[in-house]
DNA sequence: AACATAAGGATCGTTCTACGATCTGACAAT
DNA sequence: ATTGTCAGATCGTAGAACGATCCTTATGTT
């Protein structure tokens, strides 16, 4: 009896930091992340303390408590004595968050020979799910899906400050999608590419997965730089 | 006149962040990341509102804000009810921030040939730090020289948000670092470790900076692992 | 007309007080 | 020995208050 007892405990464990405990800002914070990516504050918006506060019926402290969350996810700028402002991403960022991903992703792919079974089936799920939101021409759910693909690419590498980094860099990302004003044809495209991606993954073909992915950033990236100009 | 008005605009404009127009919660928050870094926080320790908030003179909303900026460090970890933590790194910790230390600086030497002057001017200089440090036998300074020299490798890339994850990924690094009791044998020797890498990558030869690199970083990542099981 | 200055209002930064919620530890009951 | 209960400490959040800072507008100067 011992033995299963023990056992038991040791899969709580496992279970404890799912127990979601969030604090008022926290939940604050994911409403307006939401809001944020959803493009109903625009990039350059003042959020103001008073306002919000208000609206959403939490006090200023705990109001600041969820802007400086989202100001170190690069949602948000703060401004000494002039606030927050939803972030208004130049040309350039464009360019560094492309050199990351670059950087990042391609390494990922050659480092991950072979691949963890539950990264692949991560990769596969991600682009079902852009497949399905295709066929039922919900646009901006595409992009989530192909996000949510190249999330999968950097968990390859197998670390989880990666994975966190990855979330913040396709946060920020959304940020620019919002001046893409076709999404289909923003996004669509993008579907096969990645499912070309997967298969040469597949295949063991690391080297050609890292040059078709190289690829595609960079399309990917001239086109939001023309966008941002 | 007129084109020399321009100019001096400009270069004020490059001094604007210099202006250090700082919040009290980021300086208290700086304050407190030394003081951890420096171990006068012991990992596991817990930090009071009320007990730091009055010795540091400063509300307890403020304490909480910059409590907020070093949790997002990684340098506290924050229990809902209980308070903030001084982070305490499991073996897996270390594991996976050599994961990304591998992944990150050495895809940054491959990806930077040629090196541009300033990221080698900051590498030699880096270097150099290292090497007083340790002529006046301050091995603490020596860990700092030999991080700012990793940090420089990773400048290779030329992306700022790359640059500040080294920065996480560094500070984390600190809090491993006091658990080795010998400082000196620890730091010293990747000294001329470092050096040999410079050399490589001054004289061109991405790929032996590169393996060069790897085996310095097993070797580190072995140390502390050791230390801490 | 162009620029510098001053006044006013709005908003932020910070502190203080307060109270309910939650955790911890100790003691009592089973 | 396990469980239930309670008190103390600490956190989470709210709200009011006031000085500091920024922006805008009005006023004055050259």
């Amino acid at each position: 009896m011992i033995d299963s007892a023990e056992a038991a405990a040791e899969r709580l464990a496992m279970d404890r930091d799912l127990l979601g405990r969030t604090s008022t800002a926290e939940r604050v914070a994911a409403i307006l992340r939401e809001r944020i990516t959803e493009g109903v504050f625009e990039p350059g918006a003042r959020l103001s303390e008073e306002t919000i506060g208000t609206a959403l019926g939490v006090s200023r402290n705990t109001l600041r408590e969820a802007f400086r969350l989202l100001s170190h996810e690069r949602l948000l700028v703060h401004q000494l004595n002039r606030g927050v402002f939803v972030r208004r991403l130049t040309a350039e960022d464009v360019v560094d968050l492309y050199r990351v991903r670059r950087l990042v992703e391609c390494a990922a792919i050659r480092g991950a020979v072979p691949p963890s079974p539950q990264a692949l089936a991560a990769l596969r799920e991600a682009l079902a799910e852009a497949g399905r939101a295709a066929a039922q021409e919900r646009w901006h759910d595409v992009g989530t899906g192909n996000m949510r693909f190249h999330q999968a690419v950097v968990a390859l590498a197998g670390s989880e400050r990666l994975d966190e980094m990855m979330r913040q860099v396709l946060a920020e990302l959304r940020l620019t999608f919002l001046a893409m004003k076709n999404p289909r044809a923003f996004h669509e495209p993008y579907i096969g590419r990645n499912r070309e991606i997967l298969k040469l993954i597949e295949a063991g073909d690391a080297g050609g997965a890292e040059r078709l992915l190289d690829d595609y950033l960079a399309d990917a990236e001239a086109q939001l730089v023309r966008a941002h100009s």
